[in-house]
DNA sequence: CCAATTGGCACTAATCTAGAGCTAATCGAA
DNA sequence: TTCGATTAGCTCTAGATTAGTGCCAATTGG
């Protein structure tokens, strides 16, 4: 399943409104905090499952939380210095793509059997590192300008990727 | 879970497999015959599934198969003509990144609820199509390289995917 | 006929996701 | 101080998806 869990979508819908946010504050204040129930009120998600979002997120230093009364979130960067792979990592772990991913020489608790001799291993774990290469690149920013033109956040992916055997 | 299911790694290996045998055959013959029983005793996958994922294989035109005794599968084109997109849209269905993916004007059967107000709608299917674009860019061929070095497989992508935006 | 193989269907168990419930801790304001 | 709003942490249930097995029909060569 190549789909992202709802709690990354939930997640970075409020990336999005929290960027947005920032973006139309002024110079003088960090950034406006924006609770969950806010959010919860603009877009019709589940806030317990928004709020987990962000609590995650809150965890791994991508937003700040200010709790109490008046409380919520912020981007505790520049959304042009948060990428979309820190968000995906943070909210639905680190993507495999295979189930022998991210085991190296640690932990080697339930390894693949097919390992020693699976043939796919090794190109799928290149494909894997550009996809997620990909992800590290594209930012926080480029996902807030949703109305530019579709060709350009793929300029050059897609005339890119097949220098080496494809069809031609 | 940005993860290949196992049908599809199954599917794969036996893919990789049926290149390599297709490329030690000569020119004589169309292409050796490899039943699914000959796939589970060289590599320690379950046969049941390995010949499931290879029944998919066939209905969508991928691969060949006889019937009866001595029969087996065999690619119905060349390795450099089959796609990895087209393998992991047999195996596992086309990848949707989001729920809402495939959904334009026929089936809006559960649609999410947020797709009016969404503001990550339109940059996931953009991502999603530049992922796309990208697997269907990558060839059975090029993952039976196994043994090349690691850079080739993505050396334009990881260069030219934050022509936009990012961090510099 | 017989053995080997693909093809098709149904079924179970495990795993993961989506969502809700509850309580404590924190902060601002009355 | 008291109260309401909010984040933080934990557990639980139901649903969806995946992984794997079982069984039998159809086909083909010996
Ligand atoms: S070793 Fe091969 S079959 Fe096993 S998880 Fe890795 S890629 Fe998949
Ligand atoms: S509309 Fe938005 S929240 Fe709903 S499935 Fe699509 S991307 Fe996800």
């Amino acid at each position: 399943m190549l789909k992202l869990t709802k709690r990354t979508e939930y997640g970075l819908i409020a990336l999005v409104h929290l960027a947005d946010q920032a973006t139309l504050a002024p110079a003088g204040e960090p950034v406006p905090v924006v609770s969950a129930r806010a959010i919860g009120d603009l877009f019709p998600v589940p806030r317990r499952l928004l709020a987990e979002a962000l609590k995650q997120l809150q965890q791994d230093g991508i937003v700040n939380s200010t709790r109490g009364a008046h409380g919520g979130y912020r981007l505790s960067r520049a959304a042009t210095e948060i990428s979309l792979g820190e968000v995906i990592s943070s909210l639905e772990g680190e993507p495999s793509l295979t189930s022998c991913a991210g085991l190296g020489a640690a932990g080697s608790n339930h390894s693949c059997e097919v390992e020693p001799v699976c043939p796919i291993r090794s190109p799928l774990a290149r494909l894997r590192t550009g996809i997620w290469t990909l992800f590290e690149g594209i930012t926080l920013q480029s996902l807030t300008d949703r109305a530019i033109d579709p060709n350009a956040l793929f300029a050059g992916v897609a005339e890119e990727n097949d220098g080496f055997s494809a069809t031609g």
